[in-house]
DNA sequence: CCGGTCCTCCCCCTAAAGGGGGACCATCTC
DNA sequence: GAGATGGTCCCCCTTTAGGGGGAGGACCGG
């Protein structure tokens, strides 16, 4: 028996991936979670074989929660649609398989037993992604070339704030943040905090809309 | 019997809807479709009492199926998350609940027998927003506060541009440029150029893809 | 014709922003 | 231990942004 973890905050995703994958042989649903933190504190006992996560939630997303399964069980990533960066980082983070909920319920079925084995199952979409980004070899994407700090200042700057703004957020002088504020702009080639800022939103630091707020 | 057209992009979603809802006595799953297009195309043959509408889908969006479908079938909208704007338009359009997909199974039943006697059933959340709308009575959206040259200025902020840049793009001075972005500013609370800009990809006035280029 | 709005441009002024250095101190690596 | 990297902060300097006025012309509706 494989034993399937659900997460997604949707309840009727939830569902319709229990119903569907409970007709299967050989598949068992050991349980579903809304969030996250609730999927991190409740894998150890259900011990799910796959884990079939959804990248958009409240509070902890896909991703984070990815990175804290590291090494554990094997993990199928659903999304809405195909956000580039996060195909990248997902895979890079050890997802087996990127399913978009447009997927044909069979694609999830084969998805799963073959992440029981570990193996993967790629869309056309997904997979053309993949293989643009291989072929284009190192070209790094260029968040990789801030510092982490930097990319704090950059998720700041998305909000709309103002250095002295990032400099009380961050506990920094607002000498340090101008510093990085600079090389930030540089590193990417950008003319300005506006530039930058948009910059930010486009990679996801921040959700557009909950920029501005407070 | 209640006769349902579930009409979403996501197969899953379909599936667990159809799963959910052809548990329940009295209701009946006539069809599903993948887009709005197919969706009114059927609609003649299916002759649905209820619509349960995705609001993001590709090609033909929710709210446009809405308004093609005026007098219709009843709607009940599904939407991932509260999006303000979509909320109150879709109402307005004649959509009689609004359901989060996070709602709970519950809800969606409800929501059905509701709607196929022309009642309502609305969250929380949603409910919170209209009555917020409402009382507020017409306080018209920030936009309306600008001239139709100060949205053309804002639209060239939000793609990242100096001033000079946009005095070059839209053949004026620079001191006209500084004119209308500090009315801009001024008219929406904000703090500088960059609240703009992000103001301006809230709003929709760029894409956050297509902004920066060039 | 007159008041209003909009668009255009100008001046002065202050406060940010951004470039170019340099410096100190951690940590990690070779 | 030398070097590299990252984080913090400081100086000086120029450019840009933004506030606060003013002012002329176009256009519109009373």
């Amino acid at each position: 028996m494989i034993r399937v973890l659900i997460v997604d905050d949707h309840e009727v995703v939830r569902q319709g991936l229990r119903f569907v994958l409970g007709q299967e042989d050989g598949i068992e649903v050991v349980g579903e979670c809304a969030d996250g933190a609730h999927a991190l504190a409740a894998i150890p006992a259900l011990r799910p074989d796959v884990v079939l996560l959804d990248m958009v939630m409240p509070g902890m997303d896909g991703l984070a929660v990815l990175r804290e399964l590291a090494g554990g069980p094997a993990v199928i990533v659903l999304a809405s649609f195909l956000d580039d960066e996060r195909v990248i980082e997902a895979v890079r983070l050890g997802a087996l398989s990127y399913l978009s909920k447009t997927s044909a319920v069979d694609q999830v079925v084969e998805a799963v037993r073959a992440a029981a084995v570990g193996g993967s199952v790629l869309e056309a979409g997904t997979a053309a992604l993949l293989i643009e980004r291989v072929r284009q070899g190192r070209r790094r994407n260029p968040m990789d070339l801030l510092t982490p700090r930097e990319r704090e200042v950059l998720a700041e700057l998305a909000r709309g704030r103002s250095n002295a703004e990032i400099a009380r957020s961050l506990r920094l002088g607002r000498e340090t943040v101008k510093t990085h504020v600079s090389s930030i702009l540089a590193k990417l080639g950008l003319a300005d905090r506006t530039q930058a800022a948009i910059f930010g939103l486009q990679q996801g630091l921040i959700r557009l809309d909950e920029a501005l707020d407070t």
